[in-house]
DNA sequence: AATACGGGGTG
DNA sequence: CACCCAGTATT
């Protein structure tokens, strides 16, 4: 079962204008070059962007370019990573930039199939390279999306009851607007990090609780017993 | 479908 | 202490 094209543009519009005024700046939106944006979303994964930052900063300044990183030491990248965790990351990533280099010349593939064929790069950094990096409507699934469209459009109840991430995806892919994946992709993970949050969503000002299968929950719960 | 993989932050 | 965080790869 599919939303109604009013509830999507709705929410399409909605998402936008929220994120036109609430966006963050972060350092990994003042670039498109692709080398750059890889490191910040390998970096992102399973880990808060307030410990990324200074931490992507420093990488760049160590390793500026794909060439820099893949003529580095392995040894000496898995340490300027640490406290990120996840220390497999920064293997990868390094083995991405030398086989970068080995079989496409030195630039990031602008394929998914081909990004998913690199180590450690899945689904959802495919899609955040895409649409990041290269300006395409691919979507992202991570933690914020994953909330933020189970509460909208499936509610508590059905969203328990979801088996694997299918559905997810093909509702995200249905939602990015033509030509916008960018920003429709930045602001549904901003909005899932900053305003949809996990624990105590900002439900009351929210401009999508009127297109929001759990709004009326947690009105219900707010008027019972919770903090 | 379930689990391993880091480490730091929050209530 | 339990849960959460811009996931991926392997069982």
């Amino acid at each position: 079962m599919s939303p109604s094209q009013s509830v999507v543009s709705t929410f399409q519009r909605r998402l936008l204008v929220w994120y036109a005024r609430h966006g963050r700046d972060l350092p990994w939106r003042r670039t498109r070059v692709p080398y750059r944006v890889l490191v910040s979303e390998i970096m992102l994964q399973q880990t808060q962007v307030e410990r990324v930052v200074p931490k992507y900063r420093q990488f760049l300044r160590a390793y500026p370019t794909l060439r820099a990183l893949a003529a580095a030491d392995v040894g000496d990248v898995r340490r300027l990573w640490y406290p990120l965790g996840y220390n497999i990351r920064p293997v990868r990533l390094h083995a991405i930039a030398r086989e970068t280099l080995a079989r496409y010349g030195g630039r990031l593939p602008d394929d998914g199939d081909a990004l998913r064929a690199l180590p450690g790069i899945g689904r959802y950094t495919a899609g955040a390279v895409l649409s990041f990096a290269f300006g395409r409507d691919a979507a992202v699934l991570d933690t914020n999306v994953r909330r933020v469209l189970g509460r909208v459009f499936f509610g508590p109840r059905r969203l328990r009851r979801l088996r694997g991430d299918s559905r997810l995806w093909a509702l995200a892919e249905s939602l990015v607007p033509r030509g916008r994946g960018y920003d429709f992709n930045q602001a549904l993970m901003d909005f899932g990090a900053t305003w949809c949050t996990a624990r105590r969503p900002r439900c009351a000002p929210c401009p999508l609780r009127r297109v929001c299968a759990t709004f009326p929950a947690h009105a219900r719960r707010r008027r019972g017993a919770e903090s």
